[in-house]
DNA sequence: TCTTGAATTGAACGAGCGTTCAGATAAGGT
DNA sequence: ACCTTATCTGAACGCTCGTTCAATTCAAGA
C-alpha cells in the first residue's frame, strides 16, 4: 500500500488531465467525482492532488491550455482579407474537429469557474474573436466584404463554424475537407460585398 | 409543522419548474440540489416529490415542453422559400432571445438525460431542424437558393442563429430588431443563388 | 360545523462528495 | 548497496446528496 510500480509524474500527470477531459466532456464537471477520475487513471483519489491543487483548477487549466493552443494555431497569414478569412475558417473547423472534448468543455463549463478564472478564460476567448474581427474589418475597409456590423458578424460566423462539432462524425456522408469547403462557401457568401 | 398557509398545487407546481429552470441554467443540472430548488420555492425538499417523480424527470419535462413550444411557434407561412426563410430566421431569434434559460438547458444538459429521454428530445429537435431543411430544399429546387448540401446548411444556419443567445444583452448597442435584420441579411446571402 | 383529503414538514436512510495526511514503497542518484 | 525523495495508498474528516415516509395541518365541499 504505497508507491506503485512504474509510477512517474511524467506519465501520471498527463493521464490525469486526459481522464478529466474525457469524463468532464462526457458527464459534465459537476457530475464527475475525483474518485472517478482516479479510477480511470488507475490510482487512488488522494494521488490526484499531487497533480492539481483542486478540482476547479484542473478544469481551469484544461480550458486555458486549450484556448492558448487555439490562439497559437492561427496567425493571420497575409494575402488579403479574403484569403485570411478562408484560412481562418478552415483552421477553425480543423482545430475544432480535432479536439471536440476540449471545445465542448470550454464552452459548457464556464459557469463552474470562479469569477477570476472565468475572467481569464473570457479574455483568451476575446483575443481569438478579435483575430476574426480584424480580418472582417480590414475586408470591409477595402470593399471586399459587406457586413452591417462587424462584431455581430464575428459572433455569427464563429457560432456557425463551431457548430460543426455538434453533428460531424468521421466516416459519414461528408469528409472533413468537404465540410471545410461547404462552410467556407457559406462564410464567403455571407460577408460578400 | 405540516401543510403551509396558502399552499396549493396550482401555484407550487409552476414555482418548482421556474426555480429548477433558473437554477439549472445558472449552475448546471448536476450542480443544483433538490434542497436548493426547494429553498427557492419556499418549501422543504420532500415536497418537491409531489410535483415530479425525480430530479431527472424535472429536467426532461423542461426540455420537452420547450421543444414542443418551439415547434408550435413556427409553421411555414407560405409565400415562397425566401419569405419563409426570413420568417424562420426572425422567429428563431425572437424565440431564443425570449427564453435564454430554456434554450441553454436544452442544449447543455442533454448528457444528463437517460438514453430514452435523450432519444425523445433528439426526436423533437430533429423535427424542428427538418422544418428549416424543407424550406431550404424547396428554395434549391426552384433556383432561389444555392447550397452544396442542404443538411449542412441547415445545421450551420441554426448554429449561427442560436448563437445570438451567447452575447446579446437587452439595452446594448443593437436592438432586437437590428439583430434580426443583420442576421437575416447574413442568412440570405449565405444561401443565395 | 364537520369531515375528508390534499399539501407539507422534518427526520431519517445509505451513499458519495472533495480534500487531507501519516505511513509505506519504489525509483534513482551516489 | 545505500539513502533520499518522489510517488502513492488507505483511512478518515465533515458534509451534502436524492429520495422516502409517518405525522401534521390547512382548504374546501357537504
Amino acid at each position: 500500500m504505497a508507491r506503485k510500480q512504474g509510477s512517474h509524474a511524467g506519465t501520471t500527470g498527463p493521464k490525469v488531465r486526459d481522464a478529466a477531459l474525457r469524463l468532464f466532456a462526457r458527464h459534465g464537471f459537476a457530475a464527475v467525482s475525483m474518485r472517478q477520475i482516479a479510477a480511470e487513471v488507475g490510482v487512488q483519489a488522494g494521488a490526484l492532488y499531487l497533480y492539481t491543487p483542486d478540482k476547479q483548477t484542473l478544469l481551469f487549466e484544461l480550458m486555458t491550455d486549450h484556448l492558448r493552443d487555439l490562439l497559437e494555431d492561427w496567425q493571420p497569414p497575409g494575402g488579403g482579407p479574403v484569403a485570411e478569412l478562408e484560412d481562418f475558417a478552415r483552421h477553425h473547423i480543423r482545430y475544432h474537429l480535432d479536439r471536440p472534448d476540449l471545445v465542448f468543455i470550454a464552452y459548457m463549463e464556464l459557469r463552474n469557474l470562479t469569477p477570476e478564472n472565468f475572467a481569464a478564460v473570457e479574455r483568451l476567448r476575446g483575443a481569438y474573436e478579435a483575430r476574426l474581427e480584424a480580418v472582417l474589418r480590414s475586408g470591409v475597409a477595402d470593399g471586399k466584404f459587406d457586413v452591417p456590423d462587424v462584431k455581430l458578424a464575428t459572433m455569427g460566423l464563429i457560432a456557425m463554424l463551431t457548430g460543426v462539432t455538434t453533428w460531424f462524425k468521421d466516416g459519414g456522408r461528408l469528409s472533413r475537407v468537404d465540410v471545410e469547403d461547404i462552410y467556407w462557401g457559406m462564410v464567403r457568401k455571407a460577408v460578400s460585398a
